[in-house]
DNA sequence: GTCTATAAAAGGATAGAC
DNA sequence: GTCTATCCTTTTATAGAC
């Protein structure tokens, strides 16, 4: 029963992973505490401790978990930038992730906090993937060569993350229809010598 | 000494935002207490209390007395991109307030914080200013008229928080050159009739 | 793997004296 | 205005039983 046992532990990981989410998207970070998504999945805090060693971890698995799936079912089909839109246009479908990630990240903007590294990791991560949407653009013709795919990486980057921030106060935001402009902007620059 | 009194009660309530930037700038807004804030400022937590009911209050008045002093100081002198560019750069120097800035939005980006009318009247109020620096632009003839102020400002709002967002994680990113590079890019396709 | 129990700390807030 | 004292809640984390 070895098998089946692990294959429990998993699926129970899955579920905090779910809970613990709602329940961030419904008290945000700060208060969402431990007792409260062990409740919700079931389990003793102390249960809860045994997946997770600490509410760290948690939301860094939380935030894996998301990246992994949109990463997936949405950039890998395509690499562009339809896929990058499709991502945020998701994240409008689960608003507790877009303020966990916030408001997590500046939390661990401080030197020392455990999930720095995470977020520093990830944020080159992103930006490597941005910058292929940009080059594919370019080979595809609809993005001209005057212009340089990291600086529009880190700019497509920083205002979705700021439009994304911004939304979660006034969820009347059209982030979408706002990238897009952004985007089909720099796509007419790319094609004006300097 | 009523005058006398009035005045130092000013005082210390100036010397406590200053101080609670501080702590929050050191340990983070989720990690910084009332009590920390209360003992560097040689007070105890119910003095503290005295001056701001809650720390919803105290982050409120915080994030209150930056806006009217950058206001005073950058944006009012000209009324134009060069204040707003100053602005952010005034923010490197202040991490801190920066950290506050994003994380606390963040976490009052619930329906019922105490601080989400705050910051939803706070950004109406930013996005008047940037839509105001667009239309000086267009006046003076830098900006041409293919352009939808209101979209422009947004843009230009969402690009600066999502770099702040970034720059918190990597100190190294140059905000003002990426901001500039946009604020030209917009620039140069306002002239393009379409 | 999950619980009970418990620690030990820190959190915000208030009452009442001075 | 400021303190002391205190309250009650909540938090994370661990130890040890089952």
């Amino acid at each position: 029963m070895r098998r089946g046992a692990y294959a429990k532990g998993v699926a129970k990981r899955e579920e905090i992973l779910k809970v613990a989410l709602e329940v961030v998207g419904e008290l945000g970070c700060r208060s969402a505490s431990n007792r409260e998504i062990a409740d919700r999945v079931g389990l003793s805090q102390a249960g809860l401790m045994h997946y997770f060693g600490s509410r760290e971890e948690l939301y860094m698995a939380v935030l894996r978990a998301r990246d992994e799936r949109d990463s997936e079912t949405y950039w890998e089909p395509r690499k562009d930038f339809r896929g990058f839109l499709d991502v945020i246009e998701h994240n409008m479908q689960v608003p507790g992730l877009v303020q966990l990630y916030v408001e997590f990240s500046a939390e661990a903007s401080i030197g020392r906090h455990p999930a720095h590294e995470f977020f520093v990791e990830r944020y080159a991560w992103v930006r490597g993937l941005a910058q292929e949407s940009v080059r594919s653009a370019q080979e595809s013709g609809e993005f001209g060569p005057h212009v340089d795919p990291a600086l529009v990486a880190d700019i497509l980057i920083a205002t979705a993350d700021g439009l994304q921030q911004q939304w979660l106060l006034d969820r009347s935001i059209d982030m979408i229809a706002r990238l897009q402009a952004v985007w089909d902007g720099i796509a007419a620059l790319s094609r004006i010598p300097r």
